[in-house]
DNA sequence: CTCAAATACCACTTCGGTGTAGTATTTGCA
DNA sequence: TGCAAATACTACACCGAAGTGGTATTTGAG
């Protein structure tokens, strides 16, 4: 009942880029500030461009800055594009042929539940974070 | 964001067990209902009697039945002998020292969504769920 | 034009969850 | 009392996520 370590280091570089979203980071100034492998990060930032929430500068003085309005991008989005939806929005045992019309043990009590997690990746964009008051990155 | 299959296995077994809670059950059987690898379900069966939630009886006409009350287990006490109750009071973003006064990015939407996660896990009950209708196990 | 400093790419290692195989042990009944 | 049928235990295989290493490529500044 976690989130993949590559989709919180994900949201993590994404809100800590989203304070000044118009700025250009480099991967060296995002690995001290957020104290995550060098190598690791900079594999993601490549799968991040990738997925379109950020573009590449190559070269001397390059970086990384969004590639879109982060208005748009939700936490969801993060995540699908790093695990895929499938990861919460599915049965909590797993089952691919659960529903409300041929219910597991847990769908009853799961379904608002589900609906409350669902509800906070999708209406979380990369904006409203940069909003709020945020002292751990 | 999910459980693990481990989980996913024991909450179904436990709640297959629970329809009918002072029943002894094989492995054999419910290898056969649940359609889970027999090899699997038997060591998990065995890590569910260490647990003390059901109890085995050894040789011919033994099998497990469970070793307390059903309404005193509940899936959170499941999912915390199984995977570590860390794995869903925690951070959403993985951060050991993120609290209310030291918050991460996602702390501020975070924070009631993880309380209704916790709750339906320790309020759900192996009894509650024998009182619901299940189709699918 | 060359070099420094940045990103991109490919391949490999490590680790834990999942699943399998084989053997040992227990116990009731014919 | 021996066997059938059940659980217990130990070790290993597999696989995907996480993490590391080395090299290639890009590009602006002097």
């Amino acid at each position: 009942m976690k989130l993949s370590k590559t989709s919180e280091y994900a949201i993590r570089i994404l809100s800590y880029m989203a304070k000044d979203s118009d700025k250009l980071y480099s991967a060296k100034l995002l690995v001290e500030k957020l104290n995550v492998s060098d190598k690791y990060l900079r594999k993601l930032m490549t799968l991040l461009s990738k997925a379109g929430f950020i573009k590449s500068m190559q070269g001397r003085y390059g970086g990384y800055k969004f590639a879109k309005d982060i208005k748009n991008i939700y936490i969801s989005n993060i995540i699908d594009a790093i695990e895929g939806s499938e990861k919460y929005l599915g049965c909590i045992l797993g089952l691919d042929d659960c529903s409300d019309e041929n219910p597991c043990s847990m769908h009853e009590v799961w379904v608002t539940t589900r609906a409350k997690l669902i509800s906070t990746f999708e209406k979380t964009s990369l904006y409203k974070i940069s909003q709020t008051e945020i002292i751990k990155f």
